[in-house]
RNA sequence: GGCUCGUUGGUCAAGCGGCUAAGACACGGCCCUUUCACGGCUGUAACGGGAGUUCGACUCUCCCACGAGUCACCA
């Protein structure tokens, strides 16, 4: 007999942004699927009319596009079980819930959110609903139906004994029935709520593992509740960690944007690499069975993942090592494909005839961590800073004022150089410390101060040299000789 | 507060009764070097606490502490 190919689904709500944990959510998702060569879904759920927001849909489709996690059936790729969205299905809902009243696994509710809100006015956040619809004769429900009032529709939960379920990361799960509060089903303007709808679909689109963040795990006890009443073989369930973020104090909590940049966009925009994210959150929560390297691609990861690599405590998501990763995957770009990602972050207005945009990129290729760097790193090129002298003092290179000032006098003679690149230049200033008898980094540490002004700089004296041009440079090795005299 | 879950270095983590307790990021040092970066080598640093079980616990059990999640007509 054949095992069935394992089914999964990613279910946003698209309200806003791709958060990072959403999107550590579809990853695993999608790669339990893929690893043992099953189905990965995109699902809508559009249920809360009041949080839509505009564009959010889109933003979700564009993030799967690019971090090449491709689904296999959903609201534009179409399939056998749509529609793919929630809001299109109501009807499906609306029957099955019908089911679950008549079956005995739910009732008509009446109460009025006054009523409720009254419930709740002695102690905010602890008790529940009554039940006080829960035993209302069928006639009383049936006149009160006919009078128009709005209603909802509720789940009639055990009032004693335990559920129990398995989650395949953090094992027996079990809590007593008299926890469970009588959810809402279906709300008043006729839309499902979560509980209801994402059981519905799960089982109508042939889902068998359910993977969906911590927060999940004490609620899915009433969701395994509802397979029984349908008579529905329950999924596996795959409670992934939490992500945490670190707060200025020290202490962690959820990962929120009070702890930067965590969306996917925003990473994006910040210049992160789509696969450098992807490998980067692969690792908070899973780790492989090898651990020789952690750079993944995704087809690695197919291949790695495994649902007991999973951990079950929380992961503090740290910004440094993202940047590491990110750093590793620029560096490994060809430099074309580091030319197409980089141009975009440069702000050319500011970038001088003088320069040569193309060789002063290839300078930063392995000199930055991500993109959004690159405009701070280049404004040597763009602008000489006012430095002060004592810059030319350095101890390694035995160089103090005078010498430097002799080296720069000197280096006033290229001048004469008529082919003006890095090659030419460094043979010039070899050259030229051997007639001056000293050592070749000292001519370097004084012309790279005099070029760019600056202690610390991307690349070396006759790179910057380069990429500045003949009459810049030999501008600002004047400005030097003047400084020094 | 009830319920549920978690706790190995600063962070991510391996470990699944016997180990000098991996590796990665970050941090320090050294080397390379035309500064920086890259690269190579190397160093500092951890089993929350207490009882058990066992010849032997990071690994199993219980209690405590701490942390987190959840108790919506949100998902």
């Amino acid at each position: 007999m054949d095992v069935q190919k394992p089914v999964t689904r990613f279910a946003p709500s698209p309200t806003g942004y791709m958060h990072i944990g959403n999107l550590r959510t579809a990853l695993y998702s999608f790669l339990i699927a893929k690893h043992d060569g099953g189905k990965f879904i995109l699902r809508i759920e559009d249920t809360d009319r009041e949080r839509l927001v505009d564009g959010a849909v889109d933003i979700i489709k564009n993030t799967l596009k690019i971090t090449n996690l491709r689904y296999d059936e959903g609201p534009d790729v179409g399939g056998d079980h749509g529609p793919y969205v929630q809001s299109e299905r109501k009807d499906i809902y609306a029957e099955y819930a019908k089911r679950l009243v008549d079956g005995g696994h739910a009732y008509y509710c009446f109460c009025s959110k006054e009523r409720l809100e009254a419930l709740h006015s002695d102690d905010d956040t602890h008790g529940g609903y009554d039940r006080h619809c829960r035993n209302l004769s069928e006639e009383e429900t049936k006149k009160l139906l006919a009078s128009g009032i709005p209603y909802v529709i509720r789940q009639k939960m055990p009032l004693e004994g335990t559920t129990t379920y398995e989650d395949a990361v953090f094992g027996t799960i079990s809590v007593k029935n008299e926890e469970l509060q009588d959810q809402i089903l279906m709300k008043a303007d006729g839309y499902p709520t979560y509980n209801f709808a994402h059981v519905v679909d799960d089982h109508l689109m042939g889902v068998t593992h359910v993977v969906r963040g911590s927060e999940y795990l004490s609620s899915t006890p009433k969701y395994a509740l509802l397979y029984d009443a349908f008579g529905w073989q329950r999924p596996v369930y795959v409670h992934l960690p939490l992500l945490m973020g670190k707060n200025a104090d020290g202490s962690v909590s959820k990962l929120s944007k009070r702890h930067g940049s965590v969306s996917f966009q925003d990473l994006i925009k910040d210049g992160y690499l789509p696969d450098a994210i992807i490998n980067y959150i692969s690792l908070l929560g899973w780790s492989p069975k090898n651990t020789e390297s952690e750079i993944f691609s995704l087809d690695d990861l197919i291949k790695l993942f495994t649902i007991d690599g999973i951990n079950k405590s929380p992961a503090v998501f740290d910004f440094d090592k993202l940047l590491w990763f990110n750093g590793e995957y620029i560096h490994r770009l060809s430099f074309g494909d580091f030319l197409d990602k980089a141009m975009p972050f440069v702000n050319k207005d500011v970038i001088p005839e003088n320069v040569n945009t193309e060789k002063m990129l290839s300078l930063l290729h392995t000199r930055i961590s991500k993109f959004s760097e690159i405009n701070d790193r280049i404004s040597l090129f763009i602008s000489l800073p006012d430095y002060s002298n004592d810059l030319f003092i350095n101890k390694k290179n035995k160089v103090d004022i005078d010498l430097a000032r002799k080296i720069i006098n000197e280096a006033t003679e290229l001048e004469d150089v008529e082919v003006w690149d890095n090659d030419t230049i460094y043979s010039k200033l070899i050259a030229m410390s051997e007639k001056l008898g000293v050592k070749s980094g000292a001519v370097m540490w004084c012309l790279r101060i005099a070029v760019s002004g600056m202690a610390v700089t991307p690349g070396g004296a006759t790179e910057i040299m380069e990429v500045l041009g003949k009459k810049e440079s030999m501008r600002r090795i004047m400005v030097a000789a003047g400084k020094l005299a």
